[in-house]
RNA sequence: GGGCUUGUAGCUCAGCGGUAGAGCAGCGGCCUUUUAAGCCGUUGGUCGAGGGUUCGAAUCCCUCCGGGCCCA
């Protein structure tokens, strides 16, 4: 072979030269498998099956499908390390027993084929566990360098942006991702034996609402009309309780037109449900119970161990503590003290709270504060939030953030609604819905001039919702809860890319090569 | 949006003003139980892109394009 040619070019003679040998590769359809690797290794063991070379059993035939992941060829012999993804098992090949036509394909294999192969299994003199080929099927060619080598794969923009290079190269990366499907489909179970129903309901609308956030627009061509993605699943599944649907939740992509960070994509996969008959408290337990089953259910365990070495205890309940009390215990601001937004913002500078706040490696800037309840979530973000490390319930949110959560009859500053922390970290919200139509109505008609004076992440005005709940909606607790942030949690995750198949990535501009 | 950091062979990385390197992978040999096989030989690079400084730039400076971390 000519030592001008390409990587590219040399494959592809390699598999004419299969083809001419009769056994084309991407002619096969398909091929038997009767064990995995790690199911080989395991029932080796069990059978006693580490036997001297003498008393191997060569009737016990068995067929396995991998990728070569390793090649050394010695002469008229060689071996293989063949991966099934989740395991691999090494193959050895000798030209006396496979014959000149397998033989000779085995000397055409390169690292990434997939190849299918019979025989028996036995120890080597090495001690590993092993299978002695006899007949071997090349399945496909790969025609770039997959990265199967000792040194991986390391880049994160590679591993990111061709992701099947990831999953074949870093067993770390496919157990995390591995783990995330798991857990949405853990959590999936236990709503489902909990007497809920899942839904789909619309990604595109034409006003997104149910969250503070941007969305991304686009267009209806056939009907001539703008339509948004959807930033969250709120409002439709409220309107299913007031269809007398009284156990509801979804598990669905929503789309927020901003940054992408650690914990930012700009898609992302939300949880949420909603229970007729039920409140604040029933969406804690629920919280409490789900955590719990998917614990035990993908980690066998209430207390999960994460990669970095933490644990995490599920099997007990959460703290639950009070906004205001917390942020008084840290910050010395009284409920008084935050009744009024001058008078919290002359406290504020009573108490140093900006010099507190770079003490704690944080920035408070009160000039930027606007109303209330905004400085109330920033005190509690800057000095309460890394507090929250076990996992925690922290109730009574303020009513201008709040635009969807009942009022606290006790407080009408406040709403019934609470958030979950663990590790330091946001993981769900929740409230006592707004059954009340001429309360929620308010509550929009106070979001439209807030988005009158600026703020472009107000909540719209939702009339087919507002006729919803003039129709009738029960009582009823609601809770959403950010399952790639839950992965994350459960997986000792340190950014969000790593619980994602496919993270939005920025276009390459200037064209790098990605191959030769 | 701001700061720091990073981009060199298919992969993992070194080189940081003086003729682009190593290991692995690839290619040609030898080798019928190897283990990151070994031995001999060998191919492979617009050093992310563009501009500047310099006799000379992967190296120093500027801009841009990606990635990561921190901050907003």
């Amino acid at each position: 072979m000519s030592e001008e040619l390409s990587l590219r070019e040399i494959r592809l003679q390699k598999l004419a030269r299969m083809r001419e040998l009769g056994h084309d590769p991407f002619a096969v359809e398909k091929f038997k498998r009767t064990d995995t690797a790690d199911g080989l290794i395991q029932n080796f063991a069990l059978d006693g099956g580490d036997l001297p070379d003498d008393q191997v059993d060569q009737k016990t035939r068995i067929s396995f499908v991998g990728r070569v992941v390793s090649y050394r060829l010695m002469g008229k012999a060689g071996f293989a390390h063949l991966s099934d993804g989740d395991g691999k098992i090494q193959g050895y090949f000798r030209k006396n027993d496979l014959g000149d036509t397998a033989w000779e394909l085995y000397n055409l294999l390169d690292l990434g084929d997939h190849v299918g192969v019979e025989g028996y299994l036995f120890t080597t003199k090495t001690g590993e566990k092993s299978i002695h080929v006899e007949n071997l099927v090349p399945l496909n060619k790969v025609l770039v360098n997959v990265p199967v080598t000792y040194y991986g794969l390391t880049d994160t923009e590679v591993r990111y942006r061709h992701r099947h290079l990831d999953l074949i190269a870093n067993q770390d990366s496919r157990k995390n991702l591995i783990n995330r499907a798991k857990i949405i489909s853990s959590v999936r179970r236990y709503f489902d034996s909990q007497e809920y129903l899942e839904v789909e309901t619309p990604l595109l609308q034409l006003e997104a609402g149910g969250a503070s956030a941007r969305p991304f627009l686009t267009r209806y061509n056939a009907y001539d009309i703008d339509v948004k993605l959807r930033i969250s699943l709120e409002l439709y599944l409220k309107r299913l309780l007031c269809g007398d649907i009284p156990r509801v939740y979804e598990i669905g992509r929503v789309f927020r037109n901003e940054g992408a960070d650690a914990t930012h994509n700009p898609e992302f996969t939300l949880l949420e449900f909603y229970e007729s008959f039920g409140n604040l408290e029933t969406m804690m337990q629920r919280v409490e119970e789900c955590f719990r089953f998917v614990a035990n259910e993908v980690f066998g365990s209430a207390v999960v161990e994460r990669a970095d070495g933490s644990r995490i205890d599920f099997g007990k309940p959460w703290n639950r503590v009070n906004l205001l009390g917390e942020i008084e215990r840290f910050t010395g601001m009284t409920a008084a003290d935050l009744s009024d937004f001058d008078v919290a913002i002359a406290r504020a500078k009573e108490l140093d709270i900006p010099a507190k706040a770079r003490a704690a490696g944080d920035v408070i800037n009160l000039s930027e504060e606007r109303n209330l309840g905004g400085l109330i979530e920033k005190l509690l973000e800057v000095f309460v939030e890394p507090t929250l490390q076990e996992p925690t319930f922290v109730v009574g949110y303020p009513i201008e953030t709040s635009p969807l959560a009942k009022k606290d009859p006790n407080d009408p500053r406040m709403t019934r609604r609470f958030e979950g922390y663990v590790l330091g970290r946001e993981i769900c919200n929740a409230f006592s819905e707004i059954n009340d139509p001429i309360d929620q109505r308010e509550r929009f008609e106070q979001q439209l001039r807030e988005a009158a004076k600026g703020d472009d992440e107000a909540h719209p005005m939702d009339e087919d919702f507002l006729f919803a709940l003039e129709s009738g909606m029960p009582p009823a607790g609601g809770c959403g809860i950010g399952l790639d942030r839950m992965a994350m949690l459960l997986t000792g995750s340190d950014h969000i890319r790593e619980v994602m198949m496919f993270p939005f990535m920025r276009p390459i501009t200037n064209a790098p090569t990605t191959e030769e």
